[in-house]
DNA sequence: CTCATCCTTTAACAAATGTTAATGGATACG
DNA sequence: CGTATCCATTAACATTTGTTAAAGGATGAG
């Protein structure tokens, strides 16, 4: 993929977030190289060294966590045309604090974190753009926490097929259940108890 | 209270978190205002404006939200000595999306946003500072959304007591019960089980 | 001191969710 | 074609959590 390609491929995402002039274009996507994986591939481990931002180009993708009882976590979903969390709410000193993992091939845009972070320092419209993915990060997660504490099962099943229409039959249920706070036998009975 | 007061009430809390240098603290003091609610107050109400950073000299506070069915759930809990989360993740176009209220007698240090963000952008400790805050923040949540999802309300108030060992004898266990994801009824139930 | 109010606890029952195990269907691979 | 494997469903039962109502205990106002 060349440069205007790449650019072209940028431009409606970032102007999704939050817009931003031509040269911040040009900036951003001076910084980007393309990654492919494969379904199931895990791009991101805990624990170890990232160094990115990422930008969906194609396809879904998950951060999960194991539980005290090692069970996987999902925490959340980014679909095509999407952001990955930004690296300083996902990272201490660099290390991930996170696993993500390819749901279907994956393809993202990655892009040094620190050069990333000067272009934000330097130029308000990345800034804002930077700023804005922050808060709807942080925005979905509120939204996630009081789905968790105040509905039952049934009520986030119902929210999750509003924000997330396809997911459902293209990824594993068990997955989609511990994002749900529920077992995949509870996931199971709700699915039939909502088709009616 | 005076800068000088103001300044060594400042350094613990900011060092806690990360340090920055004399000159960078006294950056800060300048900017902070002290305010003080009684307790049940709410000092920031969603929807409406908030240009502010704070700090929590004394007392503790909540942040909460109504649910869809109107009720209240609390999202974090905030101590003596720690720092409110970043203007810019309980706001969008500095219109709050969070109540917060007092649960005590609270004394906050205030900060106007805006030129708190200058000095972040301008001095690299105090950006780190910043980002550091942000980053637990962040950690808070994942945290709380894996208790949320993958552990039972016993479980959940196990570890609520380890974190927050006095908050359980000092605020209402509605409010305890809502940050728990249950009723103060099954709240009740579990804590007779442990009195064990 | 007494009463009203608010919060917590307790009880009885209902509903939701978890656990274990078995079954059925799809898919990939030999 | 047949088989192994993975995933979703179903069933039966256990446990957890919610709901409604009542009672107990603390606190503050008059």
């Amino acid at each position: 993929m060349n440069f205007e390609q790449i650019k072209e491929r940028t431009r409606p995402l970032v102007n999704k977030v939050s817009p931003v002039s031509e040269g911040s274009l040009d900036l951003m996507s001076d910084l980007i190289e393309i990654e492919v994986y494969e379904k199931g591939e895990l791009f991101i481990d805990k624990g170890k060294t990232n160094n990115k931002e990422y930008f969906v180009y194609e396809g879904v993708c998950r951060s999960f966590l194991l539980s005290p009882e090692g069970e996987e976590v999902t925490i959340s979903y980014y679909l095509e045309g999407g952001v990955l969390s930004p690296n300083k709410t996902r990272t201490a000193n660099h290390i991930s604090h996170l696993n993500f993992q390819a749901l279907t091939k994956l393809t993202v845009a990655s892009l040094n974190a620190d050069k990333f972070e000067q272009l934000m320092i330097n130029y308000i419209d990345i800034r804002e753009f930077g700023n804005t993915v922050l808060q709807n990060e942080l925005l979905a997660k509120v939204e996630k926490e009081i789905a968790l504490a105040s509905l039952n099962a049934k009520e986030r099943l119902i929210l999750f097929r509003e924000k997330y229409h396809s997911l459902e039959n293209l990824i594993s249920h068990v997955d989609i259940a511990s994002y749900l706070g529920i077992t995949n036998i509870s996931l199971s009975r709700l699915r039939k108890g909502l088709m009616k």
